[in-house]
DNA sequence: CTTATTTTTGCAACCGCTTTCAGATAAGCT
DNA sequence: AGCTTATCTGAAAGCGGTTGCAAAAATAAG
């Protein structure tokens, strides 16, 4: 019950044991249950401990064991709703593990997510997750065969046995994306693409691709604008592709974010969504189901996602087993796509 | 550019010293910068660093030095867009000053909360940066005496002079957003409001009363309906609102978040935004300017906000001045409000 | 080529906690 | 009570760095 003196200086586990009348070690040993103890000394012990307000020092300990307790974790951007589900799955799936995630962002930049590494290796973390990204994919091995590493949203061999890379099959949803809309009679359907150099943005295009290939349209470059996942590019693109393509009858962006954009534009043009152009996005992101009207979109299971990728280090740190999980990707049908209207 | 021998023992300052034939004070120092080393021996020092792949011990380094090198950040849900704009800022604050942030969630939960601060005494952060919750202040009061304290989003009063609470006049905001709405003629105005026990939503609903009795309308009750600052209760709140005031024409949300709600209950309603309802939220979320019609709202700055914080520590860590900041609420003019028509 | 200085180095003592090892205590039996 | 065995407890040696101090080496001065 009593609060401790506020002390400039942190008390330390010697002035715990003098103050008990103890052996540092005891005092160790009862913080740690390493060891039966006296059930007065333990009295003794915890007495002092309340009194001082004493706290651990995790460095000391750290060294002395030789664990951290900490797993890195190495996102893109903390505050994309996208990464930031995953991390709040992290977040769950660490909890109560007696292992804290340490969060930094790369920023796609490939040095900064190289200064990360540098961080959490000096950090001594114990187990790495990583989140999308451009780091190499001989670095990632290389860091594999440390320690267990966990990455999310690639597709990168991991010879090591207690590491793993988590994906999506992107194409395919794509696909299954785009012949929904055929199915509904859309013909000329335009698709706003992300970055060039960002895999998923590729997988998705050629989804989008094929399935037209597949079901004997040709693939026209001249549909496809290129956006960088964010809004402002999905608007521009999406009045670029009206003007150019009157006959459009439905977009399919490569994430909800251009998709936004998309749908702000075709509302600036007075185009009704979904009677005059069907639109489907991609990430299902929270404020998806919102939007008027919903928005039909490809749900990646984010949160689930990072939390199994939790569970995953954790139990390769702790030796256990654990269920494995194939994630899906699901085409979560809502109100932004109609059949075509015959004209 | 030699890449290091992956060992699964980290390699000490010890071997370096070994293999560079030299005394581990002299890398230290050379590590440090902390004294002159000769040419000769910097080079082999190098060499053995690049060559053993040696990454210096954080723990040790802080054991030995008492500097953690870290910031604790104690934010509330790592996956809001609300909170997750802060945390960029903070990100962006502390890049290149050394501090890295140690990032944990309190989930409005104050035993979270606490256990966050225990974690962050334990790993010996240097400064706090707290971002909303409901620890009681004497708690945060007696941490900055330990400590430098920036809290975001609650007034609090620290006496200590390296600390400092930021916070926005959320009454004053949500008195202005009233004022707008019936300036343009709008007599009847909802309010969805936010969690009784949270302090903005409380300002933001008796910043609404306080307009309306300024300007002689008499405060309703029951056009006022709690929710939970969630989409759902959003929607849910706005239905039963228009069910029970036909006569009503302008919404104001504590929060975008349930603006979102109220926006798609409307359209669900059959209701058009701006005509026939108007509808204000609060926060700016970055989707808001791409909801249809976008959103008029009341912009937060919690990027800046988060960015002068983190700057505002490593400042007190450092002993360095400081620009005072008033970061400022501002109505973001959007399409969602139009003047009442009349009937 | 000494001698007085100024640089460079290395030794050794911590930083705060864990853990092995052995001695001290307490408990169990005859 | 005397001896064995099972429990407790403390001394001391790390864990991997940093740093004050003094010795050693290099440089400047006489």
């Amino acid at each position: 019950m009593s609060q401790s003196v506020s002390s400039r200086q942190p008390v330390t586990l010697a002035e715990v044991a003098r103050e008990a009348g103890v052996s540092p070690s005891t005092v160790s040993r009862i913080l740690n249950g390493t060891a039966q103890v006296k059930a007065a000394k333990v009295a003794q012990v915890k007495a002092a401990i309340e009194k001082l307000g004493y706290k651990p020092n995790a460095f000391a300990r750290s060294l002395a064991t030789g664990a951290s307790g900490s797993v890195g974790v190495l996102t893109q951007d903390i505050a994309s709703p996208f990464y930031g589900d995953a991390l709040g799955g992290i977040e769950s799936g660490l909890m109560g593990s007696g292992y804290s995630p340490l969060i930094i962002s790369g920023h796609w930049r490939t040095d900064d997510e190289e200064h990360a590494i540098e961080l959490f290796m000096s950090r001594r973390v114990e187990a790495l997750i990583v989140l999308g990204g451009h780091l190499p994919e001989h670095e990632l091995r290389q860091l594999a065969q440390q320690l267990p590493v966990a990455i999310l949203g690639r597709r990168v061999d991991l010879p090591s046995a207690g590491s793993i890379s988590l994906a999506l099959d992107n194409q395919r949803a794509a696909y299954d994306v785009v012949n929904y809309l055929l199915d509904r009679g859309h013909r000329r359907i335009g698709h706003l693409s992300g970055p060039r150099d960002h895999a998923d943005a590729l997988a998705r295009l050629a989804g989008y691709r094929q399935a037209l290939e597949d079901r004997g349209f040709p693939f026209q470059p001249g549909l496809v604008v290129q956006g960088d996942f964010h809004e402002p590019s999905g608007l521009i693109g999406t009045q670029q592709l009206v003007a150019q393509h009157p006959d459009m009858t439905a977009i399919f962006s490569a994430n909800d974010q251009m998709a936004y954009g998309a749908r702000l534009a075709l509302y600036r043009m007075g185009l009704r969504v979904p009677e005059d152009m069907s639109l489907v996005g991609f990430d299902d992101l929270p404020g998806s189901a919102y939007t008027t009207p919903p928005l039909t979109s490809v749900r990646q299971p984010m949160a689930e996602m990072g939390h199994w990728l939790a569970r995953f280090v954790v139990a390769q740190l702790t030796g256990q087993e654990i269920t494995p999980f194939q994630p899906q990707l699901e085409l979560r049908l809502r109100e932004s796509v109609a059949p075509r209207r015959l004209p």
